[in-house]
DNA sequence: TGAATTTCTTGAAGTAGTTCAAGTTTTTAA
DNA sequence: TTAAAAACTTGAACTACTTCAAGAAATTCA
């Protein structure tokens, strides 16, 4: 169904029936087993991805040998490596299924030419973007200035439906702290 | 001067002779001195800043009392604050001048109109804009898997000059650890 | 269903940073 | 051109977290 993905883009801007019918006719839905990649470390990242269910997530194995979660993305939300995508240099990320999910993958040169044939959508993801990027700007503050039990309940409290979607060892490393700490914080024992 | 904006925006789109004109009709320059601030925390971000000359940053002060920069802006770089600016909420941020710095200060209404009389200029900010959201997912990579003396050596070496241009207090809260501890990276005392 | 795999938990030991306080150096501005 | 303010340095004590290792619980899938 690419309506979640139509609906999400008239929440920003007006389309013409015509222009819906050209987008219509470019999008095709992909679906994404549980731990399947889309992108690895070192691929030219050519492609945005709309998730429409299920939940992606951005990550690096860093020095350790360890993954670390950058960025999960879950319903309604783009997920691609902007600076790959823009500079066409190779990656320093992952790109993950999380949960079994559902995905419009938009290539490169297909959504360049949706841009100039619409060019309305430039207006969308242009606001989306810069929501994107405000999101980003609370998540440095949050990581700045609370403790990190304290981004555990603040992330809690806010998504508390999330949390239980994802490994907690995932959701640690989001968090910028160990798996083992995440267990101490749940039981109290910090 | 405009020319540094109209430039900027020339590296990415090409504009007719009258879309310059009207842009160049709507805007304006302004002398922000060292310390003063556009936009304190508490307030509705309306204006996005384009830096022609100077330095510009947002910062918070945290629980302590002491104030953490999350970003700067130089030459050629846009800084706002948008999720105050998109959805009309007060800003956690400060921003101010860390140089005596020359902003063209693009009003939200304004710039509304201008998007729709200059739609080529959407494609302008999105990409601007995902360029920036890419830097940010570095900059969080780099945060998560360096170590605090390995952020200062990546940024001394990847921005010599830029290092120069601020106090070390600064930069040491924008790389995440404390002025004190910034000096005994320096000293090589660690 | 049950064996394999993945995820979570726990405690003990270690460490990369912070905090504090005081002194020194550099910059600013009258 | 000097007094005040801002920025930087230093060492000692502290602490919020990590790391390691091993076992327990939950989930997956053949």
């Amino acid at each position: 169904m690419y309506k979640a993905l139509l609906d999400h883009i008239e929440k920003f801007i007006t389309l013409e029936p015509s222009e819906i019918d050209k987008l219509e006719s470019c999008l095709e839905l992909s679906t994404i087993k549980k731990k399947e990649h889309v992108l690895k470390e070192g691929q030219v990242c050519n492609i945005m991805y709309f998730v429409v269910k299920g939940c992606m997530r951005q990550y690096i194995i860093n020095h350790k040998g360890t993954e670390q979660t950058l960025q999960f993305g879950i319903e309604n939300w783009w997920i691609t490596d902007y600076l790959s995508y823009h500079n066409h240099i190779p990656s320093s990320f992952y790109l993950q299924a999380v949960e079994n999910s559902e995905v419009i993958a938009l290539d490169k040169t297909v959504l360049e030419s949706l841009l100039i044939e619409i060019p309305n959508l430039e207006r969308y993801f242009r606001i989306v973007t810069q929501k994107s990027f405000g999101a980003m700007q609370m998540r440095i503050k949050f990581l700045f200035t609370m403790s990190a039990e304290e981004r555990y309940h603040h992330f809690n409290d806010n998504f508390p439906e999330f949390v239980q979607r994802v490994p907690q060892y995932m959701l640690a490393s989001y968090l910028d702290f160990s798996a083992e700490f995440m267990s101490k914080i749940r039981a109290g024992k910090v």
